[in-house]
This record gives structure tokens, sequence and C-alpha cells, in this order.
DNA sequence: TCCTCAAACTTGACACTGTAAAGATCAGGT
DNA sequence: ACCTGATCTTTACAGTGTCAAGTTTGAGGA
């Protein structure tokens, strides 16, 4: 429990509290599970009151939320990156993203979980969530485009992608249901996008 | 907040008090949501003290054990409940069996994340929980069959199949993640099992 | 029949959670 | 200089799960 950015001089004021606060659940996250993320532990983390984050935040949702944008900032930018590094061929940059996607899925999977249960109580409001959850799709339906055939809508392809690998990396986090039968591996799983048109424009 | 099953003559003994917790705490999943599952509010349903249901099941762990484990019993004999009506050819079996698994998803959103929250959480014990969980898989795993063709292993085309209608039901309970782009329907998403091989042996 | 004893449940206490109201402190404008 | 509002603290409270110790019950043996 190491206090993360605390006052260099104590004034009544924090500076930056927001920050701190949201750095301090994503570690307690990593490090202790769902369990352990705790208004008051972020608080005694950022070095302030108990209920100085449900001032800030109104609340825990609130700072669930700030937690879980940020999280799908770092999901965002770690898909970027695969894309970005691999060829520029439209099925190796489906799978680079897919491979990215899991592999976040699965460093970071109480970050991950937290994400997708935030997402949902979102009603209109936290703006911030809400954009950062819309840039990560971004992403993802990019790179789908290029198997968006005549005739059939965009976001036909973005939701069987996005269900697969979305599916799978939940099952793994989960482990497996029938442990006489493990889950197949990634690869196995990305067998069935290459059966997605190219298009051929 | 209705008393189940309480007991005719008061004895100290409730007589059925673990089917009549698993009852309460499914019914406070289906009407106040996962948050309004509580041992507390389990013992008062069932009319027994608050500590009651923590001795049974061994803390609440055990209780969610035991709800998942009766939720992936209704789950299974909900999608074979659906094979069986439907034609007995492959795909429309397989679709049929999908379809089932989605409905379930989504009249009942709290015990179907509750169901994959805990049969995470089980270490080797709580066997029931296991077993109800196998016979779901099994009855997905029997659909895919007909699909596993040679030299791939059923485990594969499974995994495919598994994470593919997970993953849609998960993100539709979850709601839209870009609110400009809706998800699309079940059946479009079928759209990407359609192009799985038939076995032609 | 009566006694014993283990199991089923209750009672009471505890630590911990999030929330709310009210007070203290500080920054900045007039 | 003084007010004003935001930031954070203090204090209190209801609710959660867990644990230890006590009470009741029912079953099985002498």
């Amino acid at each position: 429990m190491v206090e993360i950015a605390p006052p260099a001089k104590h004034t009544h004021h924090h500076g930056n509290l927001r920050e701190a606060l949201v750095s301090a659940g994503l570690s307690l996250l990593g490090s202790e599970g769902a369990a352990g993320l705790t208004l008051r532990k972020c608080a005694a983390m950022a070095g302030v009151s108990h209920a100085a984050p449900a001032h800030h935040f109104q609340g825990i949702a609130g700072l669930l939320d700030a937690i879980a944008a940020r999280g799908f900032t770092l999901f965002a930018d770690a898909m970027e990156a695969e894309a970005a590094n691999g060829p520029n061929e439209p099925r190796a940059r489906l799978e680079a993203i897919c491979l990215a996607y899991f592999a976040f899925a699965k460093a970071n999977p109480a970050l991950y979980d937290l994400m997708f249960r935030q997402i949902w109580s979102l009603a209109g409001k936290e703006p911030e969530l809400g954009r950062a959850g819309a840039r990560a799709y971004g992403v993802l339906a990019a790179a789908c485009a290029p198997f968006v055939t005549d005739g059939v809508e965009p976001a036909t392809i973005e939701t069987q992608v996005w269900s697969l690998i979305h599916g799978y990396s939940a099952l793994v986090l989960v482990e497996r249901i029938d442990s006489n039968r493990p889950l197949a591996s990634v690869e196995d799983l990305l067998g069935l996008l290459r059966r997605l048109d190219l298009k051929t424009a």
C-alpha cells in the first residue's frame, strides 16, 4: 500500500487527486483483483481521507467509470500499436488486432472485466468513458472495414469479429467450463475469421 | 421480500434450507440484480437467521456456487428443450441452440453473469457446479459435432461456436460500446456460423 | 425410556464497506 | 481585507460477510 503522488508540502488540496485515485485504482486492480478495489484503499493510497474519492466522483460508481475509461484508452493504445507494427495487409492486420485484444484481456483480467461491466451502467452521462470505449471500438471497426462486402452492413462484420474475440477472451479468463476438454488456442479460434470474404473492389 | 418455503410448524430445523436459500437467491437476482443478492436477504427470505446461510455454504462463495450450479442446470435444460423441438438437421439444430443460448442470457442477465463469474472461482471443489457446467457444455458440443471435419480437433469448433455466442450475449447484456453503431442482430451474427463446413462423411 | 451427542440454527460482536452531513481549510476574485 | 466557492476532513450511520459461542433439535444407542 504505497502512497501515489503524495503532496510535497502538505497543503489541504491535493493538486491532482483525480489522477492519483485512478492510478491507485488501476494498481489495486492489478495486485488484489476486483475485490481489492475500494474507495477507502484508493483514498489511503492517494494520501487523502476516505471520503475524498466519493466527493470527487460522487460515489464509487464514478470512480469505477473513470478507471474503466482509462482502461479503454490503454486498450485502444495497445491495439493500435500492434496494428501499426504489423504488415499493412487486411487479414494480417485484423488478426494482429485480435491477438492484441486477447493479450490485453489476459494481461489485465480484472481491469478488462471492470471495463465491460462499467460501460453497461453508463446511462448517457460520463462522456469520458463513452468516448474511450468508442475509440477502442473504432480501432477494431477499422480493421473490419476491408471485409465489409457489398450489401452487408458494417455492423454485421464488426459484431461478428467483436463477439468472437470478446467471447474467447471472456471464456479464457473464466477458465474452461469442462475441464476435460480445454479451450482451443487463439490461433485455432482465428480460423473462423479466415472464412470471412475479403472485399474484392 | 416474501418468505420462501417457511416451516409449517416452527421447528428449529428448517428442513430444506439449502433449497430455500438457492431459490431466494435466484429470486433476488431476478428482481434486484447482482447487487441485491445478499446473504442476509436470502436468510430473511428463507425465514432463518442471518448466519444460517454462511453455516450451510461456509461463506457466501458457497451460496453463489450453488446458485450458479442451478443456473447452469436451467441453462442446459433450456438449450436441450429448444434442440428437441426443432428439426433434426445439423445446421438448424446448432442455430436453434445458439438462439436458446442467447435468449437465456437475455432473459436472466444477472444470473448469466453470476454463472460465468462463479465457475471461474471454483478451484476443483464444488463438484455440483462443475457437473452442471459440464452438462451445459455438452449440449453445445453435441450440436457442434457434425461440423468437426477430418483433421480438426472438436475443441476447435466448439471453442469457435461458444466464443461467438458467448461474446455476443455478453456484449448485448453490456449494451453497445459505440452507441452510434448498434450491434447487429443475432441472425446476422449466425451468418458467420453458416460458413462452417459440414462433415461430408 | 432416557441419555448423549452431533448437527442445525441463533445470538451477538466485529471489521469493513459506501454514503451523507457538517465543519475546516485554502485559492482567487472584488 | 473579505467574502465565496471548491476541496478535503471529520464524524456518524446503515449495511455487508464472518466468526465464536450458545441454544435447540433430532437421532441412535444403553
